[in-house]
DNA sequence: GATGACTAGTTCATTCATTGAACTGGCTCA
DNA sequence: TGAGCCAGTTCAATGAATGAACTAGTCATC
């Protein structure tokens, strides 16, 4: 799905996004990205992605400027990556909307002062368009306690957090 | 890619997001619904799918609920789709952001009395959270003329027009 | 400096999806 | 009746995803 010449359109830039962040996997890598998840073992541990996939992934996601390695190997969004937010952020709150019935599944609030943010990233407080290190996420009144699988990374995930917040080591 | 256990994650919506919207094509078909395509024949020309491909997403997207057959066969967004945009101007946003320096491929703007949209598709004149109805798409400066492709579902699409407008048969 | 544990990958056989071209079948209008 | 158009289906070939097993490098410890 990568090819550039996959998607013919050369007056598309849906078409272009795509070809970047329209494989399979692709957003889910990006998603994790957001939450702090950085080791190659986390990110395969919390989506139960094939390894061999995650590699041709994370290698296209490095060559295309969304993540970048840091120095001791870990994977860190960009700020090309980091403006990937509002199309995450879009695309959960479709699916929060038709497919959680019991509400989000995950709240976004302005860590400065607690404030809800509506779905363009505006802060119910103070009115300010938040900027992503400042987002605090943290389960919603749909989010559905996993039983068994208490794995630490989706612990760490599923705890109030501010995005891009490295998860414990 | 559409299997509702693939992205396990009970808790992400982004990941059931996915499961609706995320397969290859599948968004370029929504695209392509938000510009006035509704016939078979159109999506296939327009696109270059391969038809088999195309008879399964259409499927797909009609059995979620994101499209409905129209009387006379035609495929039309529901308001379930029509909730889309904004993952679509998302992804648009950012394709023009980082893939086109002439600037963004097509612009939009409130039909009624002209106004450019932002990134949140509020109306630079009035000031309204311009209904996607109502919301004119045109090329931008960063368009560029196909040369020879000039089949007439292209042509219609970079014409100005309404969003949701039928093009024309 | 050998041992074991941990991490980040690679390899590979199987399965599954996509591709593109050709084909089918219904409908319409002459 | 027959030509043309439209909306699909069929099918062989190719390519990508899957999952399990394997490799290689780093680190700390004995």
């Amino acid at each position: 799905m990568a090819l550039p010449s996959t998607y013919a359109d050369r007056n598309c830039s849906l078409a272009r996004s795509l070809e970047v962040v329209g494989e399979r996997w692709t957003l889910l890598i990006v998603r994790d990205a957001f939450f702090g998840v950085r080791r190659f073992g986390d990110f395969a541990a919390q989506l139960g992605i094939p390894r061999a996939v995650l590699t041709s992934r994370l290698k296209s996601l490095v060559r295309e400027g969304v993540l970048v390695r840091a120095d001791d190997g870990g994977y860190l969004l960009t700020d090309k990556g980091i403006a990937l937010w509002p199309v995450v952020r879009a695309l959960m709150g479709w699916g929060d909307a038709f497919y959680s019935p019991a509400g989000e599944k995950r709240t976004t609030r302005h860590d400065e002062d607690g404030g809800r943010l509506d779905a363009d990233g505006r802060c119910a407080e103070c009115g300010a368009l938040v900027p992503v290190p400042e987002i605090r996420i943290e389960p919603g009144p749909g989010h559905q306690p996993q039983p068994g699988a208490a794995d630490p990374v989706s612990a760490a995930i599923n705890t109030p957090r501010r995005l891009l917040e490295p998860i414990a080591v």
